[in-house]
DNA sequence: GGACAGGTGCGGT
DNA sequence: ACCGCACCTGTC
């Protein structure tokens, strides 16, 4: 969109739009150039394009989307600290470094991921493109994320209709439950406490939980298992763990940066090793 | 055709 | 608590 404002320019040796983007964390996104891409987040918008070194981002929501690339976080030290823990680390770490852990809305990520679970990417993508389409607000630059109000009162049929399969009975609960569930309190608890929590929404197991405190809360001390991960495990750290006993595994390893190392292993063994 | 996808709920031990 | 299995829908 050309009438869109420059909200900002950062430097890109800490942020790969693209890996960004395509690592796994984000559903509302769309390639719009040779080095553009263009994001959605809740009911807002953004434009990101990288030329020598420079990220300029195009959004009316500048101070939303400062927050959502988290460029308040220093990667660079935190990088220095992943790379010292083990030549692996330092590896994935180097190949990862532009990923950003997004600050995203709670309610969407919540749904994504229940959309996610034995999915894949495009077809996620375009589940959540359709429930924006039928049920999101119409803005200049597309459609938002419907609100939780909208979304309660679709029905499982609805779900169905765009392609949810048998996560529509979860959504369709999720999304009622919501209506009148106080986000705020879940925010005050230690993410322990507010997995344990989130465990309880129907289509919400300790995957799901993870990436949504993750993605959804900006809790760096989780980690996500999947089956990318499970492969990491058992080709670079295996020590005995059950499938259950993994993600405790690498939050005592990697402990606040756990959420980040994550997302370098993910990145590392899907871009690179696509062994099995 | 069947196995599987960035898993989860459920019923059986 | 810990298994094993079915599950919508596409794709290989």
């Amino acid at each position: 969109m050309k009438d869109l404002p420059v909200a900002f320019k950062v430097s890109a040796d800490y942020f790969d739009v693209r890996d960004t983007l395509e690592c796994g964390q984000v559903f509302r996104f769309k390639q719009i150039g040779e080095n553009a891409f263009a994001v959605f987040s809740a009911d807002k918008y953004a434009e990101a394009e990288t030329e020598k070194g420079v990220v300029t981002v195009r959004s009316e929501d500048a101070e939303y989307f400062w927050k959502y690339f988290d460029l308040d976080s220093d990667y660079a030290e935190t990088v220095k600290r992943i790379s010292a823990i083990s030549p692996l680390m330092e590896q994935a770490s180097s190949l990862g470094k532009g990923i950003r852990i997004l600050n995203q809305n709670f309610e969407e990520m919540v749904y994504s991921f229940i959309i996610s679970a034995q999915n894949r990417i495009p077809r996620i993508k375009q589940i959540v493109e359709r429930i924006c389409l039928a049920k999101g607000e119409e803005k200049p630059f597309g459609r938002t994320f419907p609100k939780t109000q909208v979304l309660a009162e679709c029905g499982e049929e609805f779900f169905a209709g765009v392609g949810a399969g048998y996560r529509s009975r979860y959504l369709d609960d999720t999304a009622k439950r919501l209506l009148t569930y106080d986000a705020a309190r879940l925010n005050s608890l230690d993410s322990v406490s507010a997995r344990k929590e989130l465990l309880t929404f129907m289509g919400v197991g300790p995957k799901v939980a993870d990436c949504i405190l993750l993605f959804g809360m900006h809790r760096g001390d989780v980690f996500p298992v999947d089956t990318w991960i499970k492969k990491v495990y058992h080709n670079y750290f295996e020590n005995g763990h059950k499938d259950g006993e993994i993600s405790d595994y690498f939050c005592g390893l990697f402990g606040s940066d756990a959420g980040l190392c994550q997302q370098y292993l993910f990145y590392f063994e899907r871009k690179y090793r696509q062994i099995r």
